[in-house]
DNA sequence: GTCGGATGTAAGCGAATGCTTACATGGGGG
DNA sequence: CCCCCATGTAAGCATTCGCTTACATCCGAC
C-alpha cells in the first residue's frame, strides 16, 4: 500500500523530478514549482528537504556524479559513455552531462561539482596514455564526448543526431586512439 | 564630436552590448536592463529598435553567423577555428559559439540560425573527405570543436583551458585527420 | 521661427520566480 | 486515549523580469 506520509519517499521523488527536469531544461528554465508538481508534492517541501533550488541542483549533480564511472573500467570508459549517449534514443537527457551542459552556472556548489565531474572523467581517461601531456589529451577526448552530446541533444544536428551508435563509437574511438594509446615502443 | 541623438549608433551599441552579454552569460541570465545599461541607453529603446529580447538575440546570432567562414578555406577551417578559440585568451567569449552554447534551449528564430550555423561548418568540413559517411564525420569534428569550446569557456577545465593553442591544434588536427583525409587509394 | 516627427527618458504594470510563514493533519509512543 | 511532532498544505511576500505607456527634448524642413 502507498504511504502518504513518508519523508524519505518525498525526498526521493523530489530528487527524481529535479534530475529529470534539470536534464531536460537546464537550471534556469526549471522552476521549483515544476519540480514539486512533477514529484506530486507541495513546493514548500523542496525547501524543507533541500534548503534551496541551488542546493537541490548540487545534490542532483553530486548523486549522478557518484554513480558514474562505477561500471566502466578506464579502457572501456570512452566506448561505454559514447554508446550510452548515442543509444538512449528516447531519453538521452537522462545523462548527467545534459544537466550540466544546459546550466552555465557560476556561483553555488554546482560549480565545484561540475568541475569535479569533469575531473573524474579526465583522470580515468588520462591513465590510458603515457604521453607527457596525458591530461591534456584526456581533456580533449572528454571535450569530444561533451561536444557530441551537445550536437545531439541541444542542437539536434543531423546526421549525427540519428546516426548509428556503433558507427559513431567506432569512428571516435578510432580517431581518439591516436591521442590515448600507449607508446608502442614501451 | 559625439552625436547624442543618433538612432543608428544607438542600435549598434545595443547590438554590441547584447553580443557581449549573451556570449558571456547566455540568453536567460542576460537581462534587457543589463544590455541597455552596458550600451548606455534607455531600455525602452531596445524594444523600439529590436521588438523583443528574442528578436535581438536572433539578430546577434544572424549577424555573427554571417561573418563566419568568410576568411577560411575548408582545408584550414578546423585549424583556424581551433586557433581562434584557443588563442583569444582574454575574450574568447566573443566567438559566436559561446552565445549559442550558453543558450541551449529556446524556440524562436534563434533555433533556425543556430542550426544553420552548424550546417555551414559541417558542410565545409565534409568536403574534406570522400568517405561515404562524410557528413557524419564532419559532424563529429564539429562536435569536437564545440566540446573544446565548452570545456574551456563554460567549465574552465584545466589543463585544457590554459593549454598552448598550437599544441591543442596539432593534437586535434592530427586525430581528426583520421576521419577527414581523402582515401589514399583514390 | 516654429512645427512635427524622430529620438530619448521615467515610471510602472502584470506575471513569474525563489522562498517563507502560518496553519492543518495524521500516526505512533506514553 | 491522547498528545505531540513529523509531515504536508495554502497563501502570500519581495523581487525581478520582459515589456508598455506617457511624456520630454532635440533637430531639420519650410
Amino acid at each position: 500500500m502507498s504511504r502518504p506520509r513518508d519523508a524519505a519517499a518525498t525526498k526521493a521523488a523530489l530528487l527524481d523530478a529535479a534530475t529529470k527536469l534539470f536534464g531536460e531544461r537546464g537550471f534556469d528554465r526549471t522552476t521549483v514549482r515544476d519540480i514539486a508538481s512533477l514529484a506530486g508534492v507541495n513546493q514548500a517541501l523542496l525547501f524543507r528537504y533541500y534548503g534551496s533550488k541551488d542546493a537541490l541542483f548540487a545534490t542532483v549533480l553530486a548523486t549522478q556524479s557518484r554513480e558514474l564511472l562505477e561500471d566502466s573500467p578506464a579502457e572501456h570508459l570512452l566506448r561505454n559513455v559514447l554508446l550510452r549517449i548515442m543509444e538512449e534514443r528516447p531519453r538521452p537527457e537522462d545523462h548527467p552531462l545534459y544537466a550540466v551542459l544546459r546550466s552555465s552556472h557560476h556561483d553555488s556548489a554546482a560549480e565545484v561539482v561540475r568541475r569535479q565531474m569533469g575531473e573524474e572523467y579526465a583522470r580515468a581517461l588520462s591513465s590510458l596514455t603515457d604521453a607527457e601531456d596525458a591530461e591534456l589529451r584526456a581533456d580533449l577526448v572528454l571535450a569530444w564526448v561533451v561536444g557530441i552530446g551537445v550536437l545531439r541533444g541541444v542542437f539536434g544536428k543531423q546526421p549525427l543526431a540519428d546516426a548509428d551508435a556503433a558507427t559513431v563509437t567506432a569512428l571516435v574511438t578510432q580517431a581518439a586512439s591516436v591521442l590515448l594509446e600507449h607508446t608502442r615502443l614501451g
